[in-house]
RNA sequence: CGGGGCGUAGCGCAGCCCGGUAGCGCGCCACGUUCGGGACGUGGAGGUCGUAGGUUCGAAUCCUGUCGCCCCGACCA
């Protein structure tokens, strides 16, 4: 049991938050709503960002940087975008401090120093960036224009949740501009299959792919596509969105090009973006009640080595041959960790290491050495077995892959059992409230029932599965035709 | 923005009702014994009690203001 981690029983909120601090994921900062990504969290917030980044690469993107701020003219040329944000945004108003002449010591906002125009802190960057990408693109040949950029922005949420919703947070969002519709649905379409693919093949994080309803789609956009998961006390997460921008960002900043016919027309643009809200989807869907459970892809240690000594000698001995078994395995590019530390005894290191989420501990003592052995433990279904010294590297890849495979199977097996086919409205809030998850039913369609269900049941359309198959229904609520299920879930 | 809670040692908290100059657990430091699942003993260091003012001989405690954070709700690309 991991020392005062709360159980996901006892009081779920309160163990996603202990278990972000106690495994020195994260922090509350000074700033309200905003926090401190620790080295730990952080290292695996980089493993992310790595294996993205390459996709992103491989992808045919490159990565860029705009300002943080933005002019508020510019932020409100997309009415939509703009209004959908307005609410929530920093915004800097001064650019200079002075000391305070009634209060020795203290500064204060210099009155003079009062700005032209007010700068708003990016919530996201369309308007920044199609202000730019006007000055970029003047012809067909101009395109298209693959970018990323990996930032941090603010949005001023009422209520901030560490990692799932914070004032200030990390991401990369992708901004793209082509020469015609169908090439940006399929760039939308691409970068949702980058997520999905990265969730479940990295985060070991069964996804759905989706599109959202009109009444959750991203203000400014055509079409939000969107990658949906579900989270261990039944709620649903959304991991990552793709928009297809239409030419609505284009129309706002006038970005117009001549096309091959030598016909002027809008440039067709599309965004993508994931968060360190990734990092909160990582904890809830895999960890338990003693502490972190890491996929080994994203884990920033995936052995550690602890030996089991009383005397300089023991330690001596071991150290030996935990340096060969973690040289060796470094080589094969693993991450290992030899936990040679005395001032900490041995079942103080495995609850520590557990709790860290580390997928596979190795236990080397006087006894393995004398034996030849020693004894192998994976954090995900905490078994133990004894190997012999001589092979434990050449099997611990395969350890690994299993328990990478393992953990996705579980979070899939989970999913299935909490994702219901409901055919009434009653069926609907009884299997909602006893049971959560996602909840495949009929609906009519319009934004007038989305809303009534979500403000009778606080169960919101995640989304319309991409996958979803035809079949003849009646709304859940209106009774009215429909022609394919969507799924409803209470979310984060 | 509504409701609730909390600011006292690095962390978690008690003390406050009933004012008398601050305590517990963990952690930290030293030494010794321990070491195969969160060790134990002994000794020690560490706090202008969020902040400003008021009442009082005397304030962590009572009064007023103020700042901040957390939780629940509303809101949330």
């Amino acid at each position: 049991m991991a020392k005062e981690l709360p159980t996901r029983k006892e009081d779920y909120s309160l163990w996603y938050n202990e278990l972000v601090k106690k495994a020195d994921l994260a922090e509350h900062s000074d700033v309200r709503g905003c926090m401190v990504i620790k080295p730990y969290g952080y290292s695996i917030w980089e493993k992310m960002q790595q294996a993205l980044d390459k996709m992103f690469k491989d992808t045919g993107h490159s990565n860029a940087y705009f300002p943080l701020f933005v002019p508020k003219s510019l932020f409100e040329a997309e009415e939509k975008n703009a209004e959908g944000f307005a609410k929530e945004c920093a915004i800097v108003t001064h650019y200079r401090l002075k000391t305070d002449p009634q209060n020795k010591g203290k500064l204060i906002v210099d009155p003079e120093a009062k700005l032209d125009e007010e700068l708003v802190v990016r919530p996201t960057s369309e308007a920044i960036i199609w202000s730019t990408y006007k000055k970029w693109i003047q012809s067909y040949r101009d395109l298209p224009i693959l970018v990323n950029q990996w930032a941090n922005v603010v949005r001023w949420e009422m209520r901030t949740r560490l990692f799932l919703r914070t004032a200030e947070f990390l991401w990369q969002e992708g901004h793209t501009a082509h020469s015609t519709a169908d090439e940006a649905v399929k760039e939308t379409v691409q970068m949702l299959d980058v997520y999905a693919d990265f969730a479940e093949n990295f985060m070991a994080l069964p996804v759905v792919k989706g599109r959202k309803s009109e009444g959750e789609r991203f203000p400014g956009a055509v079409d939000t596509y969107c990658i949906e998961a579900m989270m261990q006390d039944g709620k649903a997460l959304q991991a990552g969105t793709s928009h297809f921008l239409g030419q609505n960002f284009a129309k706002a900043f006038d970005v117009q090009f001549t096309n091959k016919e030598g016909k002027l027309g809008y440039v067709w643009g599309t965004s993508w973006g994931v968060s360190t809200r990734l990092m909160g989807a990582l904890i809830m869907a895999h960890s338990d009640d003693d502490g972190l459970v890491l996929p080994p892809k994203l884990a920033p240690i995936h052995v550690v080595i602890v030996p089991i000594f009383r005397t300089d000698e023991e330690l001596a001995k071991i150290s030996e041959k935990a340096q060969e078994i973690a040289a060796a395995l470094r080589k094969q590019g693993f991450a290992v960790k030899f936990d040679n530390r005395d001032t900490h005894k041995p079942g103080f290191k495995f609850a520590e290491w557990e709790l860290k989420g580390v997928p596979v501990r190795l236990a080397i003592g006087p006894r393995d050495m004398e034996a030849g052995t020693v004894e192998v433990a994976r954090r995900d279904t905490k078994e133990k077995q004894v190997m012999r010294l001589d092979e434990v590297v050449e099997k611990i890849p395969a350890l690994l892959d299993d328990i990478q495979t393992t953990i996705y199977a579980r979070a899939r097996t989970f999913r299935s059992e909490v994702t219901t086919e409901v055919n009434s409205y009653e069926e609907f809030k009884q299997v909602l409230n006893e049971k959560g998850g996602f909840l495949a039913a009929h609906w009519d369609g319009t934004p007038e029932t989305e809303a009534a269900i979500k403000e009778e049941t606080k169960a919101t359309i995640r989304c319309i599965p991409l996958d979803a198959k035809e079949e003849a229904g009646a709304c859940i609520y209106s009774g009215k035709p429909s022609t394919r299920r969507v799924l409803f879930a209470r979310a984060y």
